[in-house]
RNA sequence: GGAUAGGUGGCCGAGUGGUUGAAGGCACCGGUCUCGAAAACCGGCGUACCGGCAACGGUACCGUGAGUUCGAAUCUCACCCUGUCCGCCA
């Protein structure tokens, strides 16, 4: 139960509500119908993200597929209706009290063409679906196209120590410190997984309550304490899965996996509901353990925090209208900047580039935090706005007005913030020459102290 | 973990093999009435897919999946979830 392995299994779960049946199709990723009218669009998407060459092949199967899907369906539904008339018939029949044997024999051999038609179908579904599902999102237009290094900072705060050469590591302050225990960590867990002693272990938790009263008193955000084990319908729902399954740690005996950030639980809890227009946008927020397995990262920013498999992290999470998207994503962003301003963290802005954005994401902002003691920008946020891509597949929709359809909502998360990279540069830059490290006026408070010493 | 009862539309709730997409109620929308509102009354009101310019026609969906049958919300099996009782436990 408690053993964690990464899993090579396929959708198996019986909740997942994806790749089930025609009624659910719509279900996916991207809907299904730029396929067939707008494959532009689609084909401009992965251009932007500078992967046409990888995906292009994969559009144009998808696209045959789904004709051929389509062709399976119309057949398929002929004879279902030819069925429903027949046994209407022998109903009729047999309250008559008249011989039915003929078109009972008729049944049966249309059951049997129902059934090959309907494996037609679903074997050209689940193709589809599978091709659908390795598509990333398509990003929206002021996204810059290219690949990393077209990431755009877009604007900058506070101004980094320039006495560097000067400064220690955060690893060698927080030993000093003995706030910090990284070989024990690396003994009762593995490497990259961090042990906070005496004021290390206060300082966690004054972050986690200035962040969480910043964002719930000041921000209007509902505090959530959500579980760190979800479900594989969940993991699909926000598009962990099932393209990235082995970043995951999942459990051994159940279908279950360690959350590698907030962002599933929480955006998953409207799954498969319709909320009203006067509901939105919804504001969520919750502190959570992230766990990452960071496979294929392996002898990257090995020492100290820069990395780890486990990390704590406060999330926010919106549910937008599509029309008010965009301009949440700017305020979500800059409630996570608000955080950073107040420990006094020199940060920048960067608008991702295509290419650089995440998978379900449609655009991106991360905040980097500078850490003199390593001379680097640290990721502590990603702000993502992902139009309704994890909508489509957790099924989240809003009533517009009463009596209107349904609409996918529009989702967005970022943190506020990553801790661990935080402590870092919270470290390294209030850093004083004895040794100490000084507590930022704003989490003075929280932490009940003026400095690490 | 054991026993037991259940899972039906936005919500509640009828329905045990044949016009049941599904009674009834609530909510919601439109209307009548009213100075206005409430109440009352009348009408409407699930989701998705396929075909069609459209009007419209068709199909699927009663926890999930598989099966029986000419025909399944209704019968069978497996799984998931929920309630209740017992056991264990922070």
């Amino acid at each position: 139960m408690l053993a964690c392995r990464p899993t090579d299994a396929v959708p198996r779960d019986a909740s997942s509500r994806l790749l089930r049946s025609s009624d659910t199709w719509f279900l996916l990723m991207h809907d299904i119908r730029l396929l067939r009218d707008q494959l532009d669009v689609l084909r401009d998407g992965m251009r932007r993200r500078g992967k046409l060459g990888e995906f292009a092949p994969l559009l144009d199967r998808a696209e045959s597929l789904e004709r051929e899907r389509r062709a399976a369906i119309t057949d398929l539904e002929g004879q279902q209706a030819r069925r429903n008339q027949l046994s209407q018939e022998v109903a009729q029949r047999r309250k008559a009290g008249d011989d039915a044997t003929a078109l009972m024999a008729e049944g049966r051999a249309i059951g049997d063409e129902i059934t090959a038609l309907e494996s037609r179908r679903a074997g050209a579904e689940a193709a589809v679906a599978q091709l659908m599902y390795e598509l990333p999102n398509i990003t929206l237009a002021d996204v810059p196209e290219g690949g990393e290094e077209a990431n755009t900072i877009v604007r900058s705060w506070g101004t980094p120590r320039t006495d560097g050469a000067s400064l220690k590591p955060h690893w060698e302050i927080g030993e000093a410190l003995g706030i910090l225990d990284l070989p024990r960590g690396a003994k009762i867990s593995g490497s990259g997984f961090i042990v906070y002693r005496g004021l290390g272990a206060r300082l966690v938790r004054a972050l986690m309550n200035m962040m969480l009263d910043t964002h719930t008193d000041e921000h209007g955000y509902e505090e959530c304490w959500v579980p760190l084990v979800v479900n594989r319908a969940s993991m699909t729902g926000t598009a962990q899965l099932p393209k990235f399954e082995d970043d995951m740690y999942a459990l051994r005996d159940e279908d279950l996996f360690l959350i590698p950030t907030a962002e599933v639980p929480v955006t998953n809890l409207y799954r498969d509901e319709i909320l009203e227009a006067s509901e939105l946008p919804k504001r969520l927020c919750a502190y959570s353990a992230c766990f990452r397995r960071e496979a294929g990262s392996a002898g990257k920013d090995t020492r100290g925090l820069l990395r780890v498999h486990e990390f704590d992290k406060v999330e926010l999470v919106r549910y937008a209208t599509p029309e008010s998207a965009l301009q949440e994503l700017e305020l979500l962003t800059s409630q996570a900047e608000v955080i950073l301003q107040r420990l006094g963290l020199p940060y920048r802005v960067v608008l991702l580039a295509a290419g650089d954005t995440g998978f379900a994401s449609a655009k991106t902002y991360d905040l980097e935090v500078f850490a003199p003691g390593v001379g680097k920008w640290l990721e502590v946020s990603s702000c993502s706005l992902f139009t309704d891509f994890q909508a489509r597949r957790a099924n989240i929709r809003y009533r517009p007005a009463p009596g209107e359809k349904p609409r996918f909502v529009h989702t967005l998360n970022g943190s506020a913030l990553a801790f661990s990279r935080i402590i870092a540069s919270l470290f390294e830059h209030w850093q004083q020459p004895d040794g100490s490290v000084v507590i930022p006026d704003a989490l003075q408070p929280h932490f009940g102290r003026r400095e690490l010493r």
